[in-house]
DNA sequence: TAATTAAATGCAACGTTATAACGTTGCATT
DNA sequence: AATGCAACGTTATAACGTTGCATTTAATTA
């Protein structure tokens, strides 16, 4: 299989804003996959790809759409559901909780909190990666006797491209 | 009216944990709403009260049938989504989006960001404030040239309570 | 006070997001 | 062939949210 035989490079830079392209991407997957025993399938791969070619965070029923274009068989939301369940489980795409939309993650090859800028002008996502930002909920956490499994940080705003465009 | 009787005392401590009677906070609100010539409706304050009451992150759906019970006139949905917007857009409310449910804010007279630690367990909600978060965040915005207009910051686990009780 | 206007609410229908419940496929093991 | 299992398919429905327009209520002005 072609994509298998691109290298993956772990990305070594925290904030690198998503300079990868998509085949590496999935290709780093893929390997990622193997490496756990865990299946990702065609289905799974498939939406993977189109996350990582939308560009922007994307609903499940906009990938619900996007496969009855791209494949013969369309594929129902549990469908999707299910294999988005799969690609967050396993870090490789993160729900944009205040979107209700999913955005693949950048560097699945670590085990992190993202931290996402969202566009309200292009929709367009930023993500990026603060360790002393967790570290701060980590001490909030403790300060309350709270034990944290999962930590959401979005900002809504204007980014930096649609600022210099002149939006609002 | 008996709430305007009850004198609002400006909470100084961010982190107070919200150690308020519903009942003082609602008369905080009716106070503050006239100081901005912002109109608190007997519907909107009736929300703003039932999720006091509530105690924990309320979907709109559940003010609907809450409203039901209450009043011999029921509401719709549209209703609820209108009074929480108000509600929201004067700082008195607050949306935990990875819920899709409701909470009112503790100190609105600061308009300031919430953080949020809520419990898979019992499903309480505890509101804190961080300037120092609110600092990374900007500082990290700044970063990419992004300007930020509305900040998320939700935390899943286990509250102290529900972590004694013996709950995983 | 009545007329005028703006704001809030009521209501029906609809749109969007997510999951429950149940059945099927395909492959591996025996 | 029988069994087990993970993934996937299908239908229906739950849960969340909005649009558009009619009606009422409240504030403003004549």
């Amino acid at each position: 299989m072609a994509l298998l035989s691109i290298k993956p490079r772990p990305c070594t830079d925290p904030n690198c804003r998503g300079q990868h392209a998509p085949a590496e991407r999935v290709a780093l997957a893929i390997s990622l996959c193997d490496a756990r025993g865990a299946q990702l399938t065609k289905l799974r791969r498939k939406i993977l790809e189109l996350l990582w070619e939308s560009g922007r965070p994307t609903g499940a029923y906009e990938l619900v759409e996007a496969l009855k274009l791209r494949d013969s068989r369309p594929v129902g939301p549990p469908t999707v559901y299910r294999a988005l369940e799969f690609l967050i489980s396993q870090g490789l795409v993160s729900k944009i909780e205040s979107r209700n939309a999913y955005i693949p993650c950048a560097h699945p090859e670590r085990r992190h909190d993202c931290l996402f800028f969202i566009c309200s002008n292009c929709g367009a996502a930023i993500e990026l990666e603060d360790q002393r930002l967790e570290g701060l909920i980590s001490e909030d956490a403790a300060l309350i006797g709270f034990r944290a499994t999962r930590r959401v940080v979005e900002v809504e705003g204007t980014c930096a491209r649609c600022i210099a465009a002149g939006a609002a």
